[in-house]
DNA sequence: AGAGACTCATAAATTCAGTTTATGGGGTCA
DNA sequence: TGACCCCATAAACTGAATTTATGAGTCTCT
């Protein structure tokens, strides 16, 4: 049985933020735009769904319990996920007449253009944001060729005919599955160790690669990979499986680093720093929602 | 209108990742338990509603499109929060005639908890869990009186009468909103501006509020607080409102720190660290679904 | 070249869950 | 005590997602 039988759809785990938030199912459910009995009922369905009480109901008012606390937490998790999520296919969706193009890589697209979208819409609640993802090539091409207004890239270089500002900084880590040897070592690795073993990659090209490359040129350069695959997703899976050791942005990792199915294992003396860049065809600083999404993100 | 009418509902978004998955819509089906007419119709209508094409649909299969490739990774947040959620529910609802009884503090039932229950769900699929929250006083009470099997504490010290090992490190970190002067500044601020400031806290007694006095003593204790909220969401709530700064566990603000709504104030001189610790009753170390539990996340 | 196995799309009937409208019971405050 | 808030229940309705049944296209193997 999946998921989606377990657990609650989105529409109840917003009213159940709702009810957290008023005190009320009453004013959560005007809230949510349903009527109080289908709030009501929709709570109750939940709780049976769950086999725990969320809410104590009293003739004024409801408030959470403390399972009910906890519950709404991971809702709130979800939902969270779920606002990222509509942020990016809004901008997505939004390329045809939209007034604000946004070119990204990767990593960016994925990991923080949502939530810089997200508080873009609290500002701006009509701005209607495109986005397209690429390498720092295309973004570049794209910028040029003004079909996009503005663009983040996270290479080294900043490319040829746009200005550029750091707006945050991203780290690659080496990670490890727990049952791994060197998820056991105490004492960090070399350069050289790192670079003489054969670790799990993205494939030739990708931004992550080629700052990898660059801090252990002077090392004798990067092993032959033992596998190289198309999608930091792929690589995270593999690394997880304990396929062997890969070398992620840090931004792609916090969630398997905190629960554990992946362990970071510290590297001495080697910078796998990178920053991230909003850029810009040269000249003046953009205006307009361009210049409102940059001022949110400025590192 | 709500978040859930535009965003796809759970079972699609895992349909949608078993079609990256499997590559075919009719396998992908298979996957998720429904028919393959179903399937095809059901990503339709999420392409509909995203107005973005999502799979090249081929004689031989089915593949993402760059734009599905994007919207599968946030629906993979998604989709991961949900598990989360699920781990954490299941815990929760097994309470009952579980096998193994687990108590923990707020911040690490939250954040943590549920990463590891699924792993420990992946390895033992047949382990029922149950969760209790609660402070380290409660957690060592359920201990001794046995009605827990295993616990988890964030405070200082391990409470009397229990044995412990580190598991995970927490950080606790200054935050603001990036509004607010302190995210401008470029040299960190010293324990005594720190002490001297009126910050937005958890109420007195939580983990993070014991740890701050602690390292702050000795720079004349912290200042009245300016708000004290019960809990870690409400703090986050009115530090990204431009309340005041706040202090918060690193785990509950990497979502905010990574969307740039919250912007991490460094501190020099203070150690604003804690270990994670699980205990047990003083003795061996616990066995059985316990000690697989434990070995998933060792410090 | 034709048979079989795979792919996905379409159509019509069915099923089911969630909703609204309407009502009732219980508590609180002037 | 009457007005107003809270929530629960019942019954009818609505609509969306599903299944079964079918068709059409492509590739491979004989």
């Amino acid at each position: 049985m999946s998921l989606s039988h377990r657990v609650p759809d989105l529409g109840a785990l917003e009213l159940l933020l709702a009810v957290a938030r008023h005190g009320s199912l009453g004013r959560a459910a005007r809230d949510v735009g349903i009527t109080q009995p289908a709030a009501s009922s929709r709570i109750r369905s939940m709780e049976r769904q769950l086999g725990v009480a969320l809410v104590d109901r009293s003739p004024r008012g409801s408030r959470l319990t403390a399972a009910g606390a906890l519950v709404t937490d991971w809702a709130r998790r979800v939902v969270e996920a779920a606002e990222a999520f509509d942020a990016g296919a809004q901008a997505l969706r939004d390329r045809r007449d939209s007034r604000l193009r946004v070119a990204a890589s990767m990593t960016i697209a994925e990991y923080l253009l949502p939530g810089w979208l997200i508080a873009l819409r609290a500002e701006r609640p009509d701005t209607a944001v495109s986005l397209r993802a690429g390498n720092s090539t295309a973004v570049a091409a794209g910028l040029l060729a003004g079909e996009a207004d503005l663009g983040y890239v996270e290479g080294l270089a900043v490319p040829e005919g746009l200005d550029a500002v750091v707006v945050a900084h991203d780290r690659l880590v080496v990670v490890a599955a727990p049952s791994h040897r060197w998820a056991r070592r105490r004492a960090p690795l070399t350069p050289a160790e790192l670079a003489a073993t054969p670790l799990v990659l993205r494939e030739y090209g990708s931004g992550t690669r080629q700052v990898l490359d660059a801090a252990l040129a002077e090392y004798g350069g990067l092993a032959d990979p033992l596998l190289e695959l198309a999608s930091t997703t792929a690589v995270k899976a593999a690394a997880v499986t304990g396929a062997g050791p890969a070398v992620l942005s840090e931004l792609a990792v916090t969630e398997e680093l905190a629960s554990r199915r992946l362990v970071e294992v510290p590297v001495e003396g080697v910078h796998l720093h990178r920053a991230l860049r909003a850029v810009w065809p040269t000249g003046p600083l953009p205006t307009g929602p361009a210049r409102d999404l940059l001022s949110l993100a400025r590192g």
